[in-house]
DNA sequence: TACAATTTAATTGTACACAATTTAATTATA
DNA sequence: TATAATTAAATTGTGTACAATTAAATTGTA
């Protein structure tokens, strides 16, 4: 039987995953404000080092988020160097964007990141692949839109 | 052996969970719109209708939230009728906060969403408790500050 | 008891996040 | 082929989210 009472705050996964990903991106940001990187650069840089020229159509669909956050996102880093962004010639509605040299220094500093936000949580590895596999798990049967994990 | 193509963005822990966060919290939208309510609107009067009158500080601890999110989003609240606020008589630091007659109604209309929620994207109420129950202990192991889950 | 230290909200400034709208370019079709 | 429909980014507006600072009230202490 639901009550009222079980309306507790502490209670909803939804409130728990909210602070999980708040917290986790505090501890990102003790590592990410000496490089002058926000967490959702971050994201936007994983993407752009692992691979080539990427449009923003394509880049707002890898990170879930939409022009009007990736817009001002993307000039910014494009503003300190580490991006470029430009038309593409063959269709000009089209922003076509990749990393600058500068960008790619950056790579070295933040590829250790995870295993000491890890090792410092003490959440072995093992039990964080875990988790990793249930929330993926969780995503696709939660993502609303048809986007690369709804598939 | 670690190498530079493990940093894939959809196999980061923390890019997943606040994937999670971020799509749940849409879900919520889709019932809390037609109410007026924010989903941080929703989480604060979610504490305010299980007490009794609550400080501004105490509500901050609760929520993970600070003054700077709080005080405006308190006084959205207010405007809408939902809620009172008032410095207390004891210590004219302190701002008190407590529902208001036209919140109380709003209880009723939000407090099957979670299990709404949970039906729509199929995930059993055993699971969901499971994935409660870990995510409260990384929760634990992440949190930065001293906060209630902390302890 | 004066005054320094602390506490509590509020304020300021920066950066998302997203819905809705707009603009420009491309594609589809009458 | 002219025009309607679609697509891609950018823009606008609202609402968090949080660090840093400020201002007022309270507490601690010399």
């Amino acid at each position: 039987m639901i009550s009222d009472e079980n309306l507790i705050l502490e209670e909803q996964l939804s409130f728990i995953m909210y602070l999980c990903s708040k917290e986790t991106i505090k501890r990102y940001k003790e590592y990410l404000d000496p490089l002058d990187l926000t967490y959702t650069q971050y994201l936007a840089m994983l993407v752009l080092w692992n691979g080539d020229k990427i449009s923003v159509n394509d880049l707002s669909k890898r990170l879930y988020l939409d022009s009007g956050t990736l817009t001002p996102l993307l000039k910014k880093l494009e503003g300190k160097g580490l991006i470029e962004r430009y038309r593409d010639r063959n269709d000009e509605r089209v922003v076509l964007v990749n990393v600058a040299p500068k960008g790619f220094e950056l790579k070295d500093k933040v590829k250790h990141i995870p295993e000491k936000i890890l090792a410092e949580t003490g959440i072995p590895a093992s039990e964080a692949t875990e988790i990793l596999t249930t929330l993926k798990s969780v995503l696709e049967r939660t993502s609303v839109d048809k986007l690369p994990f709804k598939k």
